[in-house]
Order: structure tokens, then sequence, then C-alpha cells
DNA sequence: ATTTTTATTGTGTTCGAGCACATTTTAACA
DNA sequence: TGTTAAAATGTGCTCGAACACAATAAAAAT
């Protein structure tokens, strides 16, 4: 174990006083060209570490970071958000920061906006955020930045220099694990990517897992599927599907890109003597129900507990350890089944 | 925020003096009837968290974790064990622990015992442990609690009540997973179980994913599989294989218990015209190399790397903080395709 | 040469918990 | 009642970093 140096042990092998260190550790000037000189010539010799409980102990100032959450009453997915961001909380209670969540209607641009505003007013050191609606969130992110605020997004992607870091996953390449598992569930085919309930156009994760299952049968070029795309809302799907499923008695196999595949499974699962392959998004006791009875095939987790988790501890680390914040990390895509589902809740 | 309160708060909240809150929060005794009542009426209206920073500012004591795994020049699935290790002692690097790596060869049971003496001559607060070799692991795991030293252990499950904590997976449950993924890619046909490389007498692990995946088709009741069992040791095994599959032509899957599936897709990867659906262990290069070319079609991550590091973990945040020690965690069974294969490694 | 200004360096206190030691209070005994 | 022992309580220092402030040295101005 090699030695752990002190203040006071570079000071005296440097031969002058702590102070003089501190001020040339801490660049705050005020130090002769020789004492500058000697002192980093010491810390060149040695690898100094600061005692990081010493100094979180000296430090008085309380660090503040918002969260900005959908409201999981209005959809369940965001729940386990909550859960990671709590077990952050937990983890460096003892710490100088204080999280707070704020949770806003992910239906209403309007109360995206407002809770914004109600995060500005609590003027925190950094804001992290789920930024469904694109233009507003730019803008808010915008705004936070020029008031010197630190702004972190998780769940979607977002472009703007402004933004310190990302957490998510690669939605292309989560495409391309449905379209592998539905290659190996069928061999060969008609195969529906299916869009349900969002706006399409404004949900570019749709967009990326569509791009990225197509891409995977196109590198195949092997010609044994066929690939068809359908879009619909929530209120007329029931029977939209239902029309689109009679009129393409060829497909064997779906891809519902949203969390949405209990919906499609309610449907297909009511003519039992013709087994269509299934494969969808995030471990909603619904979509687990489905997956369970084998209606639904496999499940791709986009683990949003982990993502509010490190999206929350990479900013505590910064403020707290100095850490760097990295500006992206891409979790990985797990997979489930029957057999794997309940791993993924602790 | 809620007011966070020290020890000094308490005193002047109770009318004692700090001293007399110390021995109270500690138990130390010497606290007159009445002090105590005082004091404890005092922390039970307020939820007082000790500030872990000056507590571990103030304690000198530097403790001393030894983690003893197998040499990855033997075998590389240990390998990513390491990288856990050094990514636990860089996480923790400014508080008081040493983390020390002890390497035993896999093959040679006096290896391990002889580094067992090792780690006991450095006398540690803790170890940490793959217990390869049951009766050995028993008895050095006793030694260590007659002489107040924790044990921990990870990847081999092991039955003591000297042991304090195992990290690893659900083997019985990984061999479901891989029954349900052939169940899926087969949907009927004859599976066989493929243990390689092992002395499967002493390897529990091969034993509890087989009965796993048999109890995967016993409760399937649809008749519609045929499960057989295949052991063989290197040195026969090329030969011995492929008389095997030769003599069961009805063969169309197969689960290797090991992480040695890339021999077997090595012999059945000369025979394309006929796909043969394999399922193993461990994302190794040489498996991956395998799973690529779509020879193996899925791959069960262990997660040695993440194993490693939460046992470490554990045993430093056990000391730093006064954590609890979970008595056991079953780390997630990640199901790995072709797609999602690299996210794994981060 | 002496005072003033400025640059440089050193000292001492603080953060909260933990513990050794000093002091005070209470009990026990002669 | 006085003396001693035992129990209870309080005080003060330490850990390492940070920073205010005091002290010293060097340079500039008178």
């Amino acid at each position: 174990m090699e030695k752990i140096y002190t203040i006071k042990d570079i000071a005296e092998l440097a031969g002058v006083s702590k102070g003089t260190v501190d001020r040339v550790l801490h660049k705050r000037g005020k130090v002769s060209e020789d004492a500058l000189k000697r002192v980093n010539e010491v810390l060149a010799s040695i690898d100094y570490q600061p005692n990081l409980m010493a100094r979180s102990l000296k430090k008085t100032q309380i660090y503040s970071i918002c969260v900005l959450i959908p409201d999981s009453a209005n959809d369940p997915y965001w729940q386990p958000c909550i859960d990671g961001i709590n077990e952050a909380k937990k983890e460096f209670k003892s710490f100088n920061v204080k999280v707070e969540i704020f949770l806003f209607d992910p239906t209403s641009t309007s109360s995206f906006v407002e809770t914004n505003k109600k995060v500005l007013a609590a003027s925190p050191d950094a804001v992290l955020l789920v930024p469904l609606f694109h233009k507003e969130a730019i803008n808010a992110i915008e705004i936070y930045n020029s008031k010197g605020i630190i702004s972190s997004i998780f769940n979607n992607q977002l472009q703007s220099n402004a933004i310190k870091s990302f957490v998510g996953q690669d939605l292309f390449q989560s495409g391309r694990i449905a379209a592998r598992l539905l290659d190996l569930l069928l061999k060969k085919g008609t195969i529906a990517i299916v869009h349900i309930d969002e706006d399409y156009e404004n949900a570019i994760h749709m967009q990326e897992k569509e791009k990225g299952f197509r891409d995977y049968f196109d590198t195949l070029e092997n010609g044994k599927f066929e690939i068809k795309t359908f879009k619909v809302k929530h209120p007329q799907f029931k029977s939209t599907l239902k029309e689109f499923l009679e009129s393409n008695p060829a497909i064997e196999g779906l891809f519902v890109t949203t969390s949405k595949a209990y919906q499609v499974a309610k449907i297909i699962s009511k003519n039992p003597e013709k087994k269509i392959a299934l494969v969808g998004y995030d471990l909603l006791e619904n979509n687990l129900e489905y997956l369970n009875n084998k209606t639904i095939d496999f499940l791709i987790h986009q683990n949003p507990k982990r993502q509010a988790y490190l999206g929350t501890t990479s900013l505590i680390e910064h403020f707290i350890f100095e850490k760097e914040i990295v500006a992206e990390k891409l979790l990985p895509i797990d997979i489930v089944n029957t057999e794997n589902a309940k791993d993924y809740f602790s």
C-alpha cells in the first residue's frame, strides 16, 4: 500500500507551510516562483489524492439537483425512475446534496413548461430531465445553461451543446435486437412493425427502432423476410389492427416499438390457433402478464430505473467528488423472456 | 430539506454534553437512566444520520480486504473479475480500505490451499473468494471465521453459516432460461444437455443448470421435446461428441452448461446444412466469434465482472459506511444475442 | 534611512464524530 | 460527618482540507 500524502506532508517535503501548498493546489496565486516550483516538484514526484472526506466535511455548501420526470399516474413506465432516483438519494443522503423530484403530465406540453418554470424558481445547481417535448426541452435547457445550471437528460436523446450528459440506450441497436429475435423465432415470413399510441413524427425513438429493425433484415440479404409498417393511434386501435391482420394473413411476427405490446397481445391471443411471434418493450405489469402466458415472446427492457439512477448519481458525484460527467452513457439492452423477467426488479 | 442534526444538536436538545450523546449512540454505558432517557427521546423525535465524512475522517484504521480468484491465465472467464475488483478499488481509493487480489490456479487444489495460507498470513479484515474447491473452501472459511475475518463468496454457492454473503446467479433459473430459449427456437424435437470439461460430480453449477433445464420441459407437459444428457471431459471431447451427434441424428438443439460452447460450435459448424440450435454460457472471445457467425444462437451472461464488483463493494461499504452485508445477492441472468453482446462490456 | 505599500508566507480555526482524559456528582463506607 | 470509591458527565484534542487572518519579508515611496 503506497503512502497516502496529506497537504501537511507536501508542505514538509517542499519546506513551505500548508497554506502555500493550498494556494498552489487551488491556483490562488500569491506564491513566489521559488515556492511554486518546489511545491510542484513534490506534487510531480508523489501521487497526491485529496481526502474527499475532509473536503466535503469542510464545505458546507449544499448542492441542489432537480429531476423532472413524467408522472407515473399517466404512464406506469415512469414509476421505476422514481425508485432509481430515491435509491441515489438514499445512497448519498449523508453528503451535501439535495435531490428534488418534479413531476409533469407527459400528455401536456404546458405541464412540462410550467414544471420547468417551477424548477427554475428553485434555482438548483443542476437539472436532470426527460425531454419528452423536443422544442420546449431545448428551450428550457438553454435557459438553464444561461443561468449556469447544468442540464442532463435521460431516456430520450436530444441534440444541444447545452446538454452535459445523456443516459439511455442505443435505439437503433435496440431495433436490431428485436429483428434478430424475430429472425431466430421465425426463420422466414412476413413481419410487421407496429407503432402505437404516440405521435410518430415527434417520437424519434420509434423511428430509430424501425430503422435498426429494417437495417438488420437489409444486411441479411437473404430475402426470406418481408417487413411492413403499421401506425395507429389509440382510439381506433383495436379495430384497425384487427383489420390490418386480417388483410395481411401472411404476417407471422410483430414488433411493437412502444410499451403497449399488451394491447396487441390482447387482440392476437383471441386467435390461439395461429401463433404470431411478438416482441415488445418494457416490463409493465400488463406486458408481463402476456409474457408469462407466452403470447409475448420477448420483451426488451429499457431499464428506466437504472437510467434515472445513473443520471442522478453522475450529477451528485460531479458535485461531491468532482467526477467528470460522461457525455453519453448507453445502457445494455436487456432481452427478457418468461424466465428472467423477475430478475430485473431489484 | 429537513434539518441535518449533529451530535452537538442532540446534546443541546437533551441538555447533556456531546460525550454523553456519544456514549448513548455507541452503547458504551456509563450513562444515568435519566440522561439515557432524555437522549433517546431526542433521538426518537428526530432522524439523526451520523456524518460519514466526519466519521471516516476520524477513523484512521485502514481496513484490509483480500480477494481470492482463479488466475485468468488458466481460464479467460476470470479476467472480467479483476476488472470489476479494480473498478471497486478505484471508486473507493480515497477511503481507508486496501484491497488485494490473490490469484490461484483453478486446476489445482493445492494452489487454492496455498493461496489461502498466504491470505491468512496477511490477516485481513475480510476475504472475498471463489470457492471452486468445495471441501477446501469450507475449511478455509471456517479458519477465517475463527479468527474473526469476514468471508464472502461469489460465483459459486456454498452452504456454511460462516459465510457472510454470496453474490451470484440462480443457476436453476438459468437452466430454465436456456430451456425457454430452445423452446422458442425449436417448438419441438430432441435436445441434448452437454456438460464439458469439468468434474461433473464436484460441479454443482452444472447439476443445477440441468435441473432447471429439465424442470422447464417437465412443467411444459406437452411431450413435444425429448431431453438427453451428454457428459464429456476434454481429451476425448471432439471424437465423442461427433459420435454422439451421429448416433442421435434427431438432435436439433444443444445446451452447453459451461463456457465451452465454442468447442461444440466448432464441431457443428462443419456441417452447415443441418443447423442445430445452440445455447451456451459466457461472453468469451471464442464464444462471441461463433455467436456472431450465428452458430451459437444465444449466450447466457453470468456477469462475472459485476459479481466481483458487488462482492468487493459490499465489503468495503460494510467497513466504511457500516452498511449491512446482504446474505444473498442474485444478479439478473442476461440473455445475449449477436446484437446486444457488446453492450455487456462496460 | 525610515515609513508605507505590496508581496509572500505562516498560523489558527472550522467542519462532525470519536475517544481519551479531566472533572463533577453520587454512592458507599468508616 | 468525613473520606474514598465508583459512577456519571463534560472537555478538549484529533483526523485533512479550506480559508480567513496574522505575520513576516521584500520592494517602493518618502
